[in-house]
Formats: structure tokens, C-alpha cells, sequence
RNA sequence: GGCGCCGUACCCAAGUGGUAAGGGAGCAGUCUGCAAAACUGCGAUGCAGCGGUUCGAACCCGCUCGGCGCCUCCA
């Protein structure tokens, strides 16, 4: 049974969704108008593993995710590099996928874009206008926050509270400091919309209300987005959700915690951002294991607290995760004997039911991760006492499984993992020989074929002795960035 | 000023009333021609500090110290 924290009501409550083993989510996407960075990354692979474990507990899950493509920022930027905003948004929805691709991260089932529920967006301003909840100031249309009495409800504020100690320009057209623009005039230049108002442009938050709405109904089980997004923008939607339709919104409110840098938000203001492509165009590792090392790294602190971004963090995730790829190489091998595979099922058993009750208690990922970890190290053992094809199939099968809900050892990576970095211009060899070549030279690499013909001579030569032409050949395959590793029959693996 | 979060070993990180998971790093050992991997063992008598409640607290309450977030665009 899983629990979440639920920001609504401040603790964990056990999730059970409107229609039974159906699930309606909406999460709030991003802004279109730059590049996505680490924290980016983390919501995403928060609310894409809740997905993924809903559906791998059973439930059919309809996943929006939108695309905020009308907005200040992105005005500004279009008009700094002189082109239109739509082909801002349209790159940078590109580019929000090709990222978030490379992460494991799947698309949501739908994921509208703001500019194009304008219809949706004049008609809830217009309801709110209506129920006497809006009111029109020239061109512009703001919601009255004291005409809705559960104001503050989600982030636990007071509407005194906040007119305290907000530095809220002072708009002398607004009714209170607190009311915000549903839909807003434009100037020329601006993109613009005709409506009852005349020609505009919707606000931040109404267009997540209007999405919701046409696409989960208005009434709908989760909604989630980063912790920066409690105040105000969830609770204007509560406001102008609720207030239009007069039924309860969202049941669930899920919001993750921020990635941090030396224990401070990472933020454009600071400038202590990574972007995720620039993590990749750094990394050491190819592109399918930069992104398993990233989804590690994210899913090792439970989402709700804030997780510290450094490079030690990665190569420990790293680290941590070349102990299950060593495990599923060796899973891979034929089977040792055809004995019944004593405490197996035991061990897949345990496995599992750690790993479910640990993401039930809130997607605690880390006690999930510890579950693997488990199962890895009882694996391990059954291999030492020699286990039959079948068990070694069962088991790397339930990694894939349990993997799956957190999007983890999915590709068939085992023979594509890099247990060593590849070897770019020093030290580099060739076949029998020893000779380095200059520094900044690539070293071409090697074919299976290749490496799989020198492992058969070295262990002629181990078999008959010749330790140093063994010893030689090991060098030569490893200035290639290969692994030996010897078996007790005198066969050999190797990894790269 | 208002609201809220956090402080667990060298590092990361679970645990939220019953006597400290897991990972990384380290050390020692087994195995091995060597190596790697794997396995075994070692590692917080204590969970920021001080009080209190309790048979019993890292977990509950109070105070103190330290770090951070939101209240303004923000995942």
C-alpha cells in the first residue's frame, strides 16, 4: 500500500486513487527558454519513477506533463537573440527531450503546451470573471485571492502573513498585493491572443488550471512539481481550480526537494548550475552509462529532502553501480551445475518484498536501492556455490524488473558498461608490442574479435607457464582500457 | 517579520519509541602464478549540544548552537 507525502494535508497518506488501479497525475513541466539543469533532471526522474512504480504495482497511469511556451523569460530571450518565441520554445522543447531521453526518462502520455489551450484558458478566466472571483482592470484580468477563502491552504500561509513580509511591487490597479493576472494585456511586439479583453496573453498559473481540467477532468488524483512551486504557483491553481469548478482539484500534492551545490539551491541567480547536456559532454563515460550513473545518483536521497550535487557523489555512484554490472556479467555466463539453487527463491523473495515495502513508504528510492544491493550480495554468494543457467536467468530477470520501476538497468548493458575509462593518448600500445605513441593520440578501439583472439594466447601461454608474455598481453589489453579477469577453469572474461 | 526543512561513522544515506540498513572509501584475511572480481572480518556504546517525558528515545517535548529553503521568476 503506498504512502505519500501529501503537502495538502502535511504527512504521509496511503495513496488510493479516484478509480480504482487508474491513476490521473499532472506534473508541472518546465519553462521553455533555456537549457535544463540538474535539478530539472531530479523532478523529472521523481515523478517518472512514482509513474513507473504505479504501473509496476498495477495501476493504468494517464501522466500529463506540460510545456510553459507563453512567458516573460521567454519573450526576453527571444527578443535578445532576435528570433521568434516560437522558435525558442520549439528548441527547447528539443532539447528537454533529448536530455531527459538520455536520463531514462519517459515521456509523459500527454504533454500540452500552454499556447495551445488558449481556448481552455479565456474560458476558466471568463468563469472566474463570472463567479465574481476575477475582476477586469483595463486589459488585464486578476483573481481576487479574498474572495476565495481557502487561499494559503497548501502552503500553510496567511494572506496577512504574506502582505507582511512580501516585497511585492504595489500595484495600485490590484485589489490586494496577493491577487495575480490571469490573463494580461499585451504590448506590441508581444505575442498576443484575442479574448473578451481584448488581445493578450494568459498568466503563469492559469494555464496549468485549464490543462489539468481538459485533459484529468476536474477532479484528479496526484499532482507534483518542485518544492519552489508550492507558493505560489500551485496555490493559485487550488484557487483558481477550485474556485471555478467548486469541487475539490488535486488529491495528492507530491513536490520534490532541490539538487543543492555546497548545500545552497542550485539556481540561475547564483550561477551554480549544471546543465544535464554539460554533464554529459564532461563525463568521462559514454552516454547510456553517464545517464544510468545520473539516475543512480538522483534516486540514492529519498525526494522529498535536497540532495547535494559534487563529482565525488557521481563516482560513487559509479562505483556503487559497476558492483551490479560485475554481478549481471557474470550472471550472463552459463551455469555451473544443474543442482536445485538452494535459498534462491529466498533471496528473490526477500528482494522484493524490501524493495515494495521501501518504495511504498514514499518512494523511499535509497531503502529500495538497499534492497538491490541485497539481493546483489546474496546473488553473489549462490554464484560462489556454483548456480545453474536458470537461476542466473532468474535473477538478472528480476533486477530488470525491479530495476524497471526506477529506471535502472534497462539497455542490456553488459557488454556496453565501462568498468574503465577509455584510454585517450597516453600510454597507448600495440598488439605484442610496447610502444607508446604521443600524447593527444586516439586509441582506436579494440574488436571483441581481437581481444578474444589475445585472451586464447595468453592463456596458451599461462598454461604453459610463460607468466611474462601472459603479464604482456594483460598490459596490452589494458592500455586499451580492458580487464582480465581469470577463472578458476583457466578461462578468462574481460570487460572494457 | 511570517511559514518551513535539515544536522546519523571518513563521505553519501536509510531508520521517526524497543536497542544503529545499505553504498562508497579504508584496513585485514580467503581465493589467485599475478591481477581483478567475489567472499569473510574490522569500523558510530552512539545519532549537533543540553535538559525533560518514558521501563526504554537518534526517533516525542523544550531550549541552545549550526546549516538551508519559501514568502519575488524558479524543478
Amino acid at each position: 500500500m503506498l504512502k505519500l507525502f501529501n503537502t495538502l494535508t502535511g504527512r504521509q497518506d496511503v495513496f488510493e486513487p479516484i478509480e480504482p488501479r487508474k491513476v490521473r497525475m499532472y506534473v508541472c513541466g518546465v519553462t521553455v527558454y533555456d537549457y535544463c539543469h540538474i535539478g530539472h533532471a531530479r523532478s523529472a526522474l521523481v515523478f517518472d519513477v512514482l509513474r513507473r512504480y504505479l504501473e509496476y504495482t498495477g495501476h493504468a497511469v494517464t501522466f500529463v506533463k506540460n510545456f510553459t511556451d507563453v512567458d516573460d523569460k521567454i519573450i526576453k530571450r527571444a527578443h535578445e537573440q532576435g528570433v521568434s518565441c516560437e522558435a525558442v520554445t520549439q528548441k527547447f522543447i528539443q532539447a528537454y527531450h533529448d536530455d531527459m531521453g538520455k536520463l531514462g526518462v519517459r515521456q509523459a502520455s500527454i504533454e500540452p503546451k500552454a499556447t495551445e489551450h488558449m481556448a481552455e484558458i479565456i474560458e476558466l478566466t471568463g468563469t472566474l470573471l463570472k463567479k465574481g472571483l476575477a475582476y477586469q482592470v483595463d486589459g488585464d484580468v486578476y483573481f481576487n485571492v479574498t474572495k476565495y477563502p481557502g487561499y494559503g491552504s497548501l502552503s500553510k500561509r496567511k494572506l496577512e502573513d504574506l502582505q507582511a513580509g512580501a516585497r511585492v511591487e504595489i500595484d495600485e490597479r490590484k485589489h490586494h498585493p496577493m491577487d495575480f493576472a490571469l490573463w494580461k494585456s499585451s504590448k506590441p511586439g508581444e505575442p498576443a491572443w484575442e479574448s473578451p479583453w481584448g488581445p493578450g496573453r494568459p498568466g503563469w498559473h492559469i494555464e496549468c488550471s485549464a490543462m489539468s481540467v481538459r485533459h484529468l477532468g476536474e477532479t484528479f488524483d496526484i499532482h507534483g512539481g518542485g518544492m519552489d512551486l508550492i507558493f505560489p504557483h500551485h496555490e493559485n491553481e487550488i484557487a483558481q481550480s477550485c474556485g471555478a469548478s467548486g469541487k475539490e482539484f488535486a488529491r495528492y500534492w507530491v513536490h520534490n526537494g532541490f539538487v543543492q551545490i555546497n548545500k545552497e539551491k542550485m539556481s540561475k541567480s547564483l550561477g551554480n548550475f549544471f546543465t544535464i547536456r554539460e554533464i554529459f559532454e564532461k563525463s568521462d563515460w559514454s552516454e547510456e552509462v553517464t545517464g544510468e550513473i545520473l539516475r543512480y545518483f538522483l534516486l540514492s536521497t529519498q525526494y522529498h529532502g535536497p540532495l547535494d550535487f559534487s563529482d565525488q557523489a557521481l563516482k560513487e555512484a559509479k562505483s556503487a553501480l559497476n558492483g551490479f554490472y560485475d554481478l549481471f556479467g557474470r550472471l550472463a555466463e552459463p551455469g555451473g551445475n544443474a543442482m536445485p539453487d538452494q535459498g534462491l527463491d529466498r533471496s528473490i523473495e526477500h528482494c522484493r518484498a524490501t524493495f515494495r515495502a521501501a518504495m511504498d513508504d514514499d518512494l523511499n528510492t535509497p531503502a529500495a536501492i538497499a534492497a538491490l544491493q541485497g539481493l546483489r550480495s546474496d546473488a553473489n554468494k549462490l554464484l560462489g556455490h556454483g548456480l545453474s543457467t536458470e537461476g542466473r536467468q532468474r535473477v538478472r530477470e528480476e533486477f530488470q524488473s525491479l530495476g524497471d520501476s526506477l529506471g535502472l538497468f534497462q539497455v542490456n548493458l553488459d557488454k556496453k558498461w565501462q568498468f574503465k575509462k577509455e584510454i585517450v593518448g597516453a600510454g597507448a600500445v600495440q598488439a605484442g608490442a610496447t610502444t607508446v605513441t604521443g600524447i593527444g593520440t586516439v586509441v582506436t578501439p579494440l574488436s571483441d574479435a581481437f581481444i578474444e583472439t589475445r585472451i586464447t594466447e595468453r592463456n596458451e601461454a599461462r598454461r604453459n607457464k610463460d607468466f611474462i608474455k601472459g603479464d604482456e598481453i594483460r598490459k596490452e589489453l589494458a592500455a586499451h582500457g580492458i580487464l582480465i579477469e581469470d577463472k578458476p577453469d583457466g578461462t578468462s572474461r574481460w570487460k572494457r
